[in-house]
RNA sequence: GUGGCCGUAGCUCAGUCGGUAGAGCGUCAGUUUGUGGUACUGAAUGUCGCGGGUUCGAUCCCCGUCGGUCACCCCA
């Protein structure tokens, strides 16, 4: 066993998942950044209090941060999301509004871990702030639509809701308050704490035996004012014009409690209940005031990176790119010439790869076999007098008796392999 | 944080009614010595998660601990 191993809950990811990893990411920045969406790079620590004004009844803050001292005497954490960083920066460089931004990276949270869920897990997202019109949530919305089809996601669905104004949002929750503290006795135990911190909260109990009273509760959408009610139907026809499907959820309450108005959550339709929320967001305001600057308003999403990865693997879909070299070069005389060959294909564009010490011929062109090469470039002995080597097609050697393999000479090696490999390609 | 289940070679797992352990895959090397996908032969690697207890003796029983996993919770 080894005497050091990652911490609970963090973990290594090695190729070839790591080249999903980034090409995920490659693929997020495609789609938003079509949409003038710019990165945010942020730092992984901030002070405390940046997340604090996220709210004082989520877990995610007063249970969850990884916080500490540093040498300087400034309380810190790590950030256990990025949308309060990205309103501090905004607060920060007062950038022109709207502002649309898009990140990607890792994220903190002292939780128990489970499959899909870590301690440090990564994000992708946008945000835009300073707009605050509803077709904007649709632009958001769909950007996130449009990401998980550009991976090939085909089970996911939308769910939609609205918790109207910050006022509709109070007096709604003073009526759910009341409902369920009149229905206590029916409630679960761990619901009636929850009812104390957020009564919110309660209509996303997943205990069979909330759902009687849940289902009796108030509606959110009684209490909409006729504005929140104007933007919410705008939403659903921005939505409905682009075809993207949605169902209205008014249990969709998120897990941070700056949401207002429209809030929406992407599940995955192949992943356990428990684990099934791919990614989610909505919009926001007072979050910005509440860092300093003065009253904008916000929409973004965040989309975990692992449990998406996890429904694509249901799906059998965004399998890892095969990191295929072109040309594996195999010399049997030392090394040295493998060196200048591999550095010159390098140079001329090619994915170049060969054997190290000094390893026989046959297990060199096993190397080379597994590599994925379509061409192995061989120097042995003979090769090296002449001033030549072989080039052997790796990939079409199954006819029999053909071994169709040539020998060139050094100087033209390159240049040969550099039109052979174009010819193959295309 | 609470509860259930699990923890044996790099990976997937079998096994010992308690006497320190195996398979497949993978890796490496060979199969008359300059050429890869199949086949054959052989080899290496495990403090049987860690600590303690019971026992003449534990990987197998008991306790604890750490880690993973599932549910709750939370959320991505």
């Amino acid at each position: 066993m080894p005497a050091f191993q990652t911490s609970p809950g963090m973990r290594d990811i090695l190729a070839p998942q790591s080249v999903r990893w980034r090409r995920f990411v490659d693929v997020f920045a495609e789609v938003v950044e079509a949409a003038g969406y710019g990165q945010l790079i942020t730092p992984l620590l901030e002070d405390l209090g940046v997340f604090t004004r996220l709210g004082e009844s989520t877990d995610v803050v007063t249970k969850e941060m990884y916080d500490f001292v540093d040498k300087g005497g400034r309380h810190v954490a790590l950030r256990p999301e990025v949308t309060a960083s990205v309103c501090r920066a905004f607060v920060e460089h007062h950038p022109p509004t709207p502002w649309k931004t898009w990140y990607a990276g890792s994220n903190f949270r002292y939780e128990k871990p489970q499959r899909g869920r870590y301690r440090q897990f990564d994000q992708v997202g946008i945000e835009v702030l300073g707009a605050d019109d509803p077709y904007l949530d649709v632009e958001v919305i769909a950007l996130g639509w449009e990401f998980y089809r550009r991976l090939g996601l085909r089970q996911v669905t939308l769910r939609l809701n609205s918790l109207g104004e910050p006022d509709d949002r109070a007096r709604y929750v003073t009526e759910l308050a009341a409902y369920f503290t009149a229905h206590h006795a029916e409630l679960s135990p761990e619901s009636r704490i929850t009812l104390a911190k957020n009564p919110l909260r309660v209509l996303d109990s997943k205990r069979p035996q909330d759902a009687p009273v849940v289902a009796g509760a108030p509606r959110i959408a009684d209490c909409y004012s006729d504005a929140a009610a104007e933007h919410f139907a705008t939403v659903q026809a921005g939505l409905s014009s682009l075809a993207i499907p949605f169902t209205i959820d008014t249990g969709l309450v998120r897990g941070l409690d700056y949401y207002r108005r429209t809030t929406f959550e992407y599940q995955g339709g192949t992943l356990d209940s428990a684990q099934n929320g791919l990614g989610g967001g909505g919009r926001y305001d007072g979050l910005v005031e509440a860092l300093g600057g003065p009253p904008t308003p916000g929409v973004g999403f965040a989309l975990g990176v692992d449990r998406t990865l996890l429904a694509c693997d249901d799906e059998s879909v965004f399998v890892a790119p095969d990191g295929a070299t072109d040309v594996f070069v195999v010399d049997t005389t030392g090394g040295a010439e493998a060196l200048t060959i591999t550095s010159a294909l390098r140079a001329a564009g090619l994915r170049a790869e060969r054997a190290f010490d000094n390893r026989s011929m046959k297990s060199q062109m096993k190397a080379a076999d597994r590599s994925g090469a379509s061409h192995a470039v061989i120097v042995g002995s003979n090769e090296l007098e002449a001033g030549a080597a072989v080039v052997r097609p790796l990939r079409a050697t199954l006819v029999e008796g053909q071994p169709g393999q040539s020998t060139v000479l050094r100087s033209d090696l390159v240049d040969h392999l550099v039109a052979h490999l174009r010819n193959s390609t295309s």
